[in-house]
DNA sequence: CCATGCAGTTAACAACTGTTCTCTGGAATG
DNA sequence: CATTCCAGAGAACAGTTGTTAACTGCATGG
């Protein structure tokens, strides 16, 4: 499938995920908006100007852990909402969804958390572009439920975005929780869950 | 009431508050946590080492601007829950007050939206208590409503979890449409004030 | 009125930053 | 096999950073 690419551009590929991977591990005591160039070339132990032939500047790696963080989630949002029935199972399996992303992929949650509102503009917009699409396609799903008869498209897009809200903010109390004791995380399943249900509850009497 | 303090300490305030007023402005552009101090006191008009008579670091600055922007919400987030009834006014009135609050303090806004995930761990801490001091305070006002009979404590620091969350999301919205077209602010008016019913549809029926 | 306190200044430090230009070694190409 | 290409290295740049120490001048309190 994948042409098979040359061991130079292989190299070069490897050495810009090295470059990622650094930033993604000293941002996580930091904004990007704080950090160097020369800081994330330290920590692969390649050379401060080998950092160009890969990125414009920081903000421009800032915009592919962008892409890195949330583009190969969108199958998994949408087959989360997909699989239809409100029941409470259901629920749960979703909080214990996003527990899990957040146990495999700290770093990643962590970046989207604190770039959403962060200093660096372009950042900024790209992530505000993923989780438009994420609600588009949780709109589109929520849209094949019949419970969702009558509803009009914006109102639906209304509660796709709540929905994804949500799940961010849940997604970032698990990160909060990720160091704490089992009964602190087990707290915030239960409170993701039930805030969850609520909503489920008003979406199913929306149209009274 | 308060003592009239003297023309020194009164300059030292003076010189203090002139700080905070800098970095807010500074930090519409850029994090907390790659704010210099002596970008601030350049920005003052003082020497650098001016700073330390003030702040141990940008991080204590940070705090500090923590309070300033979160500390005299209190009494307006009490009100506004408050005022009982559940009518769509109700929930369009609120909208409307977070707007202004956005029009008249965008650069607090943006600083606490900012922060809240930001590189700072003592600035995060002090925004977490902060609302989580909210949340509780709209729990108690959530208890004295008729609605909430029957609630356990729980639960209704669940909800009250959740409407501080939105509130937050509201705010950032409007933060964003500060500068778009008025139909844009609108969209985010109304879109806010649906979620905002839909989350009060499913408090009613939450018992059921 | 005089001694003390203290907000803000001045100067200097070592360390760090992003960016430029030049160079090199080895893979890619024909 | 010879030529081109290019990821990364190396050195140098002007400018920035936080922190230190010793100072100055003025409001304060006895």
């Amino acid at each position: 499938m994948s042409h098979t690419l040359g061991i130079r551009q292989a190299q070069k590929q490897k050495t810009r995920q090295a470059l990622l991977d650094a930033a993604l591990v000293l941002l996580e005591e930091q904004s990007l908006s704080s950090l160097g160039l020369r800081e994330v070339t330290r920590a692969v132990g390649v050379a401060p100007t080998a950092f160009y032939r890969h990125f414009r500047s920081t903000a421009d790696l800032g915009v592919a852990l962008v892409e890195e963080a949330l583009g190969s989630l969108h199958p998994m949002i949408r087959t989360t909402v997909s699989t239809a029935s409100d029941s409470a199972e259901r629920i749960d399996r979703t909080v214990e969804l996003i527990a899990r992303h957040v146990e495999t992929h700290p770093a990643h949650v962590r970046f989207v958390a604190r770039e959403r509102h962060g200093g660096v503009q372009p950042v900024r917009q790209a992530i505000r572009a993923q989780l438009e699409r994420f609600a588009e396609e949780v709109r589109d799903e929520l849209a094949k439920d019949p419970v969702s008869e009558g509803w009009s498209a914006d109102d639906l897009l209304m509660l796709a975005t709540l929905y994804v809200d949500q799940m961010l903010i849940t997604a970032s109390l698990f990160l909060e929780a990720l160091d704490a004791p089992a009964e602190e995380r087990d707290r915030v399943t239960r409170l993701a869950a039930r805030q969850l249900r609520l909503i489920s509850i008003g979406r199913r009497h929306w149209l009274e």
